[in-house]
DNA sequence: ATTATCTATAGATCTATAGATAATGC
DNA sequence: ATTATCTATAGATCTATAGATAATGC
């Protein structure tokens, strides 16, 4: 076994990051296996001992933006003082910008992308998708203000909400730094869009805040 | 020649409506011309008959989203009432808002795909699309108030409108009509952006609605 | 003669598999 | 024996061109 420069990636992530790069710079479709080997400085076909194919790979992309958001949400609903809500939601906005801000070569693109969106692969995670958005409605209509409940409702807040955190996706593609600023700035707007008064919502950055190592310094 | 139905798109039209849909919902490198043709109820090969083939035909779409406002800015710049210059951006907002509104398809959505930023035919409408992001920064320059223009230089600020302008274009993209209302308030938020008072927004919508007509009625 | 289609196909990819090779670890 | 690569290649597209065909307009 060949010793690795201990910067170095294993193969496998190697091959993930050039996959990411291309994808995301390029598209999907218009990215070729051999786009992807050659960036790795590898043969076309040795991709094939470390994933099933592009789809696997681009799977695999997928599953790195959305897992580390989903399991903690559950987490969060569970450990969240429940004299203040609001914090929960909260906390899942910070965490989910820290993952989208962290995750590499700004993956969380991909699923804007149509030829992705249509792909099979796609499909698999769409369940995971809803699953994420369902909590952001959930945490959302357990916060919301009456004038807020009465005219919209828990799918549809859920899906404002993670329209609100994937702005940071924007923030990336512009080449600024996501910063912890950013951060608060989203996570108060998506309070704000459930109708929380400036006061408590002062009161959930406090409490997220405090939270949040917790979560984050688990998962890097 | 055969007599067409009334309602009926010459056979170019077909092909440039159905390669608009492909390309937004698949992708332009996920579609093929044979897919294209197929849509349309021609042989493949007869597409070549009336493009230069799938750039053509992506080159024509491109056309399409940025031709009409590019003609009009000028138009616009020469003919705007002087005591209003926030007038011009107003309407050149509500222009552009309407161009992107009515284009097929929704089009506007094919200058964030990767794959073709990344094509050849793209690069031939980089002038084009920074004449027309010059014209946003020149003209919001123009009535820039002193804090914005002491933070955002002409070109950012080109920029920055051009953004908000395309936010019709995710509107569009969430199956919602794109009222005149929207158009006013993206038009009024550049306004704002640019640091416009209130009042001069008002006085503003006014001229630019008197005028829009003319505009809009022969891009039609 | 012109216009608009068609069939057939060359040539260039592109994905994925089969099987060889070489290095390491036991 | 296992791990990680390689070469070679089958088979499936995909783009674009050549040349045939048929209908219309003069």
């Amino acid at each position: 076994m060949i010793r690795r420069v201990p910067g170095a990636l294993v193969p496998r992530d190697e091959i993930l990051q050039a996959a990411a790069e291309l994808f995301v710079n390029r598209g999907f479709a218009a990215t070729s296996t051999r786009d992807i080997a050659e960036k790795v400085g590898i043969r076309q076909a040795s991709l094939y001992y470390h994933f099933e194919g592009k789809s696997g790979i681009l799977a695999e992309l997928l599953e790195l933006s959305v897992r580390p958001s989903l399991e903690k949400v559950e987490e969060i609903e569970r450990e969240c003082p429940i004299d203040v809500p609001e914090a929960a939601l909260y906390l899942l906005a910070l965490i989910d910008v820290d993952t989208l801000a962290t995750v590499p070569h700004n993956i969380g693109r991909l699923y804007r992308m149509p030829d992705v969106r249509s792909s099979e692969v796609f499909e698999e995670f769409q369940p995971a998708f809803r699953e994420l958005a369902a909590a952001y409605g959930r945490l959302g209509a357990g916060i919301a203000s009456n004038p807020v409940a009465a005219t919209v409702g828990v799918d549809q807040l859920g899906g404002l909400l993670i329209q609100v955190v994937e702005v940071v996706i924007r923030i990336r593609s512009r080449c600024d730094d996501v910063t912890g600023a950013h951060a608060r700035a989203i996570a108060a707007t998506c309070l704000r869009i459930c109708g929380a008064s400036e006061e408590r919502i002062a009161r959930a950055a406090v409490v997220a805040d405090e939270l949040l190592p917790t979560y984050v310094a688990a998962g890097r």
